[in-house]
DNA sequence: CCACTTTTTTAGACATATCTAAATTTTATT
DNA sequence: AATAAAATTTAGATATGTCTAAAAAAGTGG
């Protein structure tokens, strides 16, 4: 089980992650939280003991896939939360988020699935936001599945989108793990599979690989 | 404020209250929450501290006012979001209590003023309990404002809906407490004031305080 | 490259809420 | 009324999440 506490700071790395491509440092968790570096440092064994964060002392934070998608799912209650206060309670936009801020804690999966049913699906909350998918993709965060990129186009493994051991034991083969860059070199049109380069060397992937891969492009 | 431990006490008191008159026990409360003796014990001391219960060691705990209108408010929320889950999001009527349970504890007056509009003031939850007031009054739970019973009808204190210093040192004056006995002896037509008989000893009491002391009626 | 500053971690406390086991009080019984 | 049984409380532990102050590591500038 994920609590209350560990829940938020994950949603604070998530929001901090993408605002640069940079570990998120101790000090910017705990001003983003409130709270103390001392404190986010003890939280920061908890949630590498669970496995939600990569992290080495005095080194920086990411997310796990694993934590990304918890975190996402977080993002994605909040606003779904913030579309309902406004769209059906009549609330004004300005007042949602605190209250959001709890309902986003609610643990029911079933839940949320009703309510985006309920909404009819909305892409975007009443601040203009994306609402995450259910697979844990944020719609125009700059970050695209792999295989929808330009040959030629460069960018960053932001994330996953698939929890399976095969597949992520194949990218550690591959090299491939969160900040890896990646250059599209060819699209096979037979089967949509890709030629790309890692750390210049050049790999072959299908096209079911590609799209699980979460890429934020770089110039 | 109040935490959500506290919360899930002070639902648990009102709910074994509601079954008797009798003080409400230690291990009644116990496996009410599903926990110890020991731990009901320890929250007893804090409930009490915070004036949300009456309490003596061995003797038993009751509510407060105080205590009650949370608890109640408690259980407003938890059969409107009940309601919501059932008639907005289609769960089935036996999977939404495990849901209305973390839900009941979001801290929003609005919220629930908002959710109680959108839901066209629903009197029942789909278990087909009543709704409480907002005023703390649960409807249909035997309880009524004194002011509604009839001429000679017996009842037992069992709340108050006024919360105010004022009104209470009157109560006190009148010798009315949780669980005090009375009986109509005179509805005065001219203003609805009432005569009535406390422990043998009889009092005169206006429309305005009759209808702020909730009766459960004996024979 | 060494000293100084900043960042981060550790050590030691504290508050909440829980538990088990022991002690105490109440109640029920003979 | 004494004693046994049941209920309740206290004592002492544990786990979580927080804090301040001190120590350690990393970064920065002369």
């Amino acid at each position: 089980m994920i609590t209350l506490s560990e829940e938020n700071y994950l949603k604070a790395i998530l929001t901090l992650s993408l605002l640069s491509l940079e570990k998120v440092s101790t000090n910017s968790i705990a001003s983003e939280i409130g709270t103390t570096a001392a404190s986010v440092s003890d939280m920061l064994k908890k949630l590498l003991e669970k496995k939600l964060i990569n992290y080495e002392k005095y080194k920086g934070v990411s997310l796990t896939n694993k934590g990304r998608v918890l975190a996402t799912t977080i993002i994605r209650k909040h606003r779904l939360w913030e579309t309902f206060l406004v769209d059906c309670l009549n609330f004004d936009w300005s007042e949602v988020h605190i209250v959001a801020e709890q309902l986003e804690h609610i643990q029911s999966e079933k839940l949320i699935d009703k309510l985006d049913k309920f909404l009819e699906y909305p892409e975007f909350d009443p601040h203009g936001e994306p609402i995450p998918t259910k697979e844990g993709i944020i719609p125009n965060s700059n970050t695209v599945p792999l295989n929808k990129l330009n040959t030629f186009t460069k960018g960053l493994v932001m994330g996953v989108t698939l929890d399976e051991k095969k597949f992520l034991d194949y990218l550690t083969k591959l090299n491939i793990s969160i900040g890896t860059k990646i250059t599209i070199e060819e699209k096979i049109d037979f089967d949509n599979s890709l030629n790309i380069k890692i750390n210049d060397s050049f790999h072959h992937v299908s096209s079911n690989v590609a799209k699980h891969l979460l890429i934020k492009i770089i110039k």
